[in-house]
DNA sequence: ATTTTTATTGCGACTATGTTGCAATAAGAT
DNA sequence: ATCTTATTGCAACATAGTCGCAATAAAAAT
């Protein structure tokens, strides 16, 4: 999504361009991983922004349900989110446990017809996360 | 797993067959959906069997530590587990919140090899959840 | 059946994570 | 410059999970 388009939805929910949701979006714009409450106010500090607790997760639920970002659960790590759009999955390397969210196609159309099929369970949405070792940790 | 199998891997880790351990062993063995340290107390107490929390945070780690069971991380719940073994996915209601374990094979063989190819990322396992409408709620 | 070994348990205290109400502040429209 | 109300900080709370230690209880040894 653009930084335009961004900001187009937020004043869409009457949302004002605050420091805090400046620099939150510019995180969540540039993170190559998924961003916990905690890895954002680290980040804050590191501007020289001061921002309590409540209010960082106050921004993160207004920026899901304006649709700007979703969650993302993956083992061994906290709560997570990371902007929406595009097919976001996850590379977890079980040695250094970062986590590498990468965009791509899958073939699982088939899967979600068969499951409406057959499990009568109508598809949104799916997360798709690999575990396993990186490049680094894999010697 | 069978049951047997199950108490041979317990018992190779000097593991003893308490009152707690069978019941969980039990509940994970008949559960359709994954279980929550906070789901097993109320089994529990259905029991009538009195665990402190502690214990069964314990047990939880000690039976992933010994692969009976893995963890399952879904958005909108607590953090849950559920027998190891057989490939198991998820189909998640956002209606009623239900979430319902289905094994089945998948064709994400040709995308780990890939991932290994182009990202240099060793697949080891791999975790895949659908969200959507299940029967019930999509009308 | 008793004793012994040590895995397991409960308890209390603690940390981390996330939420709520309310009064104070500030974005941005008028 | 003023006004409206979105946003913030704070304190208090709720929930999830962990740790050390002494007490208990499997189950092996006697």
């Amino acid at each position: 999504m653009e930084t335009a388009e961004l900001e187009k939805k937020i004043r869409e929910r009457n949302g004002r361009m605050t420091r805090v949701r400046k620099a939150m979006l510019d995180f969540f714009g540039t993170a190559e991983t998924p961003l916990t409450a905690t890895s954002i106010l680290e980040l804050l500090a590191r501007r020289r922004i001061t921002a309590n607790r409540t209010t960082i997760y106050r921004e993160l639920r207004f920026l899901e349900d304006t649709g700007v970002i979703h969650e993302v659960r993956i083992i061994g790590h906290g709560r997570s989110f990371e902007l929406s759009g595009g097919h976001r999955h996850h590379l977890v390397c079980l040695g250094c446990h970062d986590v590498k969210s990468v965009a791509f196609k899958n073939h699982l159309d088939s899967e979600e017809e068969r499951l409406l099929r057959d499990e009568r369970f109508r598809v949104s949405d799916h997360s798709l996360e690999f575990y396993g070792l990186c490049d680094k940790c894999s010697e």
